[in-house]
DNA sequence: AGCACGCCGACT
DNA sequence: GTCGGCGTGCTC
């Protein structure tokens, strides 16, 4: 004590989950000094009264200048829940995708780290009604008097109570005059899994003799007499009397139709004792596979990415769809794992499916963890503390999975690489977690491998200028062929009245050989509902826009085609430009539609639909799964849920229903999106010995990427389009920001779109700035939409020194005179 | 983002 | 009058 007026005061720096740039600095009061540090969560106050978790993210001496400190009130655990490695990431997230630290805490966190707090009104117990000081009104009086009822209630009890939308003003004078207090309470929202079991009280459980008399004591009470004999079969304590320090789940009395009130009159006499213990919510997992074999070719490439780490932090493992790239996986996992150093596998949403899973798991057991989105917050939490406490050295999870404590990263694996689902769109951080990954194994002296059939092209390039490793693995699995390819041409079968209900007479005959021969079929279409585009039904004619690559949309409220990249608008034609038809039709065929028509092509047929529509219930996914795999179904029709991770031993025949609208799509990324699609899918027909065909339909049969689908040809594929990019200034030539303006007054969002467009065009740094265009919708949830697209040059840091300076402008702009409440968004790395 | 506080319009 | 809607400013 007598020391304390020469110490200099601490401080904590806190990430709190605010949407505020920069860390708050609080006091820490010297008591709590000795156990804080950087990581633990602690409570604090934040603005009049509210109380929030935030996390320590730096401890210092110095004061802030200009504003006083608050105490920190709490710290709320014995060890971090974050450590530093994962402040540092959380940083360069921030930095990277131009948000704020707090949203990235706000991700990173499980909800059920999170706490915060419920503002509650009780009596002040120094208040003296007699003494009156106060007149009070009639709703002042009806909430004293429900006070002294019960002894609090929360703000929402009193709106309630007084049938008010705020009770807040008559809280206020109720604290004025001093009959109440107001305080805040906060709420764990994690609640551990709790079972309830039962055990042998003493002296049964030590003395044999005692049980026994037991018995004879129950001979009468044939119900409780079954409930003993349940116990002392599932709890074997004559061989293992420490078996009854564990019990029995109460639950097992239940399930085995005993009865209920029987056992509570054991609980009451004393012989069975009921206690709680806390539980996992996961299964313990059992090993049943340790030795992987692999095979030649597999070992081969397993050897190439060893020998490609010890000069590249990152490899990309380029390896045809069934040549089984789980197994090198696998064997790199293990090889990791036994250097005691920790893994992630980051599969995309849709690829974690109980197939790996459970693959995976035979391996691994309990020591790997499973992180999916589906889980609840309580399940989240847990595997959270499984890998603080080292439960898990491994995790196979999907994006967010990057944001869990790893200390000892050695290896990040990202399957599928190439998936767009990868970049997260809504709430910032909008991060791309592939490349977030290759961060977070930087931090940890880590390495990544990128694995993919159908590598993106940013990922190839990487490759190709010698930044990434690379192995390729072109071989199948057990020597499986590759599937036949075949080109449907769907204007060709139109003109002959060959084509029926969208299907080509090819597509439909194979679908007819698949089913005699009782084999299985896949259907692609990329699309659920209706979008649609113009098509000159004569010619394949499509508009394009001017200035870009890409197609153009159609827009049917304001009758225009438009380019969501460089704004360029268009009249639709009257007739074709290219042929003069006048057949220009809007084309859109949806699954639903699909499934439709085959049920009518193919009557005799069971036929099923996998998309977001049919498997929005939790288990819809696995029982459409189950019911194509055992058999039960002939034709899957689907989106690309279809692709992904699936192995179904009896498809030989896949047909992809129209190739062209994935490569109109207007995005710089569709020639390489339809690749990818066409080959994940195709990927599906002929494994297990059979060989597959793939029927792609298209009305432009002649187009250089057919072929190079066909023959394989994903170099020269990747050669051409790159000479496109480069010619139009796409990724990875340059860095694409996307700047989303959002106000509930189109006239101002468009004033703020326009200014902040001009601004950015004065940075000088070298870029190109398109639009402001009005949003693909333009109008969601009452905010009217404006995007600005910036290309920037990546030379050197102007990227970086670009986004601070964008993230000047915008900050200025907010504070700036009538564009206060317009919200600008920053996508770095859109998709 | 929340939340307080203040101004203003609608309605018993 | 009173209620509640919304605009504005602030949070260590």
């Amino acid at each position: 004590m007598y020391e304390q007026e020469n110490q200099p005061a601490n401080f904590a720096d806190i990430i709190l989950p605010v949407p505020i740039p920069n860390m708050f600095t609080y006091e820490i009061p010297s008591d709590l000094m000795p156990s804080i540090g950087i990581g633990h969560r602690v409570i604090v106050q934040f603005g009049q009264k509210k109380v929030l978790t935030g996390i320590v993210g730096k401890v210092h001496q110095r004061p802030p200048q200009d504003y006083e400190t608050k105490p920190i009130l709490e710290i709320l655990d014995d060890h971090p829940v974050v450590n530093p490695l994962q402040i540092k990431f959380w940083s360069w997230m921030a930095e990277y995708y131009c948000c704020h630290l707090g949203e990235v805490m706000n991700a990173a966190l499980p909800s059920g780290l999170k706490l915060s707090s419920e503002s509650n009104v009780q009596l002040n117990p120094e208040y003296d009604p007699s003494l009156k000081n106060y007149p009070m009104d009639d709703r002042e009086i009806i909430l004293l008097e429900k006070l002294k009822e019960k002894s609090e209630l929360s703000y929402e009890d009193c709106n309630k109570l007084l049938g008010l939308k705020s009770a807040y003003t008559i809280i206020k004078s109720l604290v004025i005059k001093g009959a109440v207090l107001v305080y805040e309470q906060v709420k764990e929202k994690y609640s551990p899994k709790i079972e309830n079991r039962i055990r042998l009280s003493s002296p049964y459980c030590e003395d044999k003799k005692e049980l026994e008399a037991l018995f004879t004591l129950l001979s009468k009470r044939p119900k409780q007499e079954d409930i003993l004999l349940k116990y002392l079969q599932e709890v074997p304590i004559y061989k293992q009397p420490e078996a009854n320090e564990k019990g029995l789940r109460k639950q097992v009395f239940l399930e085995a139709g005993l009865s209920g009130s029987s056992l509570k009159t054991l609980i009451g006499k004393g012989v069975f004792e009921e206690f709680e213990i806390i539980v996992s919510r996961f299964e313990q997992q059992p090993v049943t596979q340790t030795e992987i074999i692999l095979s030649d070719g597999q070992q081969e490439a397993f050897d190439s990415i060893k020998s490609q780490f010890e000069s590249k932090q990152t490899t990309l493992l380029h390896g045809i769809t069934g040549s089984g790239k789980t197994e090198i996986y696998i064997k790199l996992i293990q090889e990791v794992m036994e250097s005691g150093s920790q893994v992630l596998l980051l599969l995309p949403e849709i690829a974690l499916t109980t197939q790996i899973v459970e693959r995976l798991q035979k391996v691994f057991g309990s020591e790997m963890g499973v992180f999916h989105s589906r889980y609840s917050d309580n399940e989240r939490v847990e595997v959270w503390q499984g890998i603080l406490s080292g439960k898990y050295s491994l995790v196979v999870g999907v994006r967010s999975s990057i944001f869990l404590p790893f200390d000892s990263l050695g290896l990040i694996i990202v399957d599928e690489e190439h998936e767009s689902s990868y970049k997260q769109f809504d709430p910032a951080p909008r991060f791309q977690a592939r490349d977030a990954a290759i961060m977070l194994a930087w931090l940890h002296q880590a390495k990544t491998l990128l694995g993919s059939a159908t590598p993106s092209f940013e990922s190839y390039y990487n490759c190709r200028t010698d930044k990434y490793g690379y192995t390729s693995l072109f071989q199948r699995f057990g020597g499986a062929e590759l599937p036949t390819y075949h080109i449907a041409d769907l204007l060709a079968d139109r003109k002959k009245n060959l084509l029926k209900l969208d299907f080509s007479r090819l597509l439909r005959e194979k679908i007819q050989e698949a089913l005699n021969r009782q084999e299985q079929v896949l259907i692609f279409q990329n699309r659920r509902g209706y979008s649609p585009f113009i098509s000159c039904e004569e010619c394949g004619w499509t508009p394009e826009c001017e200035h870009c690559d890409v197609s153009l949309t159609y827009h049917q409220y304001s009758e225009e085609m438009r380019c969501h990249y460089c704004g360029f608008k268009d009249k639709v034609p009257k007739a074709c430009p290219a042929c003069g038809s006048n057949k220009l039709n809007t084309v859109g065929v949806g699954t639903e539609r699909l499934e439709e028509s085959l049920s009518l092509l193919f009557p005799e047929a069971r036929i099923a639909r996998m998309d977001l529509d049919t498997t929005k219930s939790k288990y819809a996914y696995q029982r459409i799964f189950e019911e194509f795999s055992g058999g039960n179904v002939d034709i899957l029709v689907g989106t690309q849920m279809i692709t992904k991770g699936l192995d179904f031993g009896n498809v030989t025949v896949v047909g992809i229903v129209d190739a062209d609208r994935m490569l109109y799509f207007p995005d710089f990324r569709a020639t390489e999106r339809t690749y990818q699609q066409i080959t994940q899918v195709a990927g599906r027909a002929g494994r297990r010995g059979k060989k597959g065909e793939v029927i792609i339909q298209t009305r432009k049969p002649d187009l250089p990427i057919f072929t190079q689908i066909t023959g394989h040809l994903f170099h020269e594929l990747y050669l051409q389009e790159m000479g496109e990019r480069k010619r139009f200034f796409y990724p990875p030539f340059v860095k694409t920001i996307k700047v989303t303006v959002k106000h509930k007054d189109g006239r101002v969002s468009e004033r703020a779109a326009r200014h902040l467009s001009n601004l950015i065009k004065d940075i000088s740094l070298k870029k190109i700035v398109l639009g402001p265009e009005k949003g693909l919708i333009a109008k969601l949830r009452n905010q009217y939409i404006y995007e600005i697209y910036i290309k920037v040059d990546r030379t050197g840091n102007i990227p970086a020194i670009f986004k601070s300076e964008l993230q000047k402008i915008i900050f200025n702009l907010g504070t700036n005179k009538d564009f206060r409440s317009v919200r600008f968004v920053v996508d770095v790395d859109p998709y």
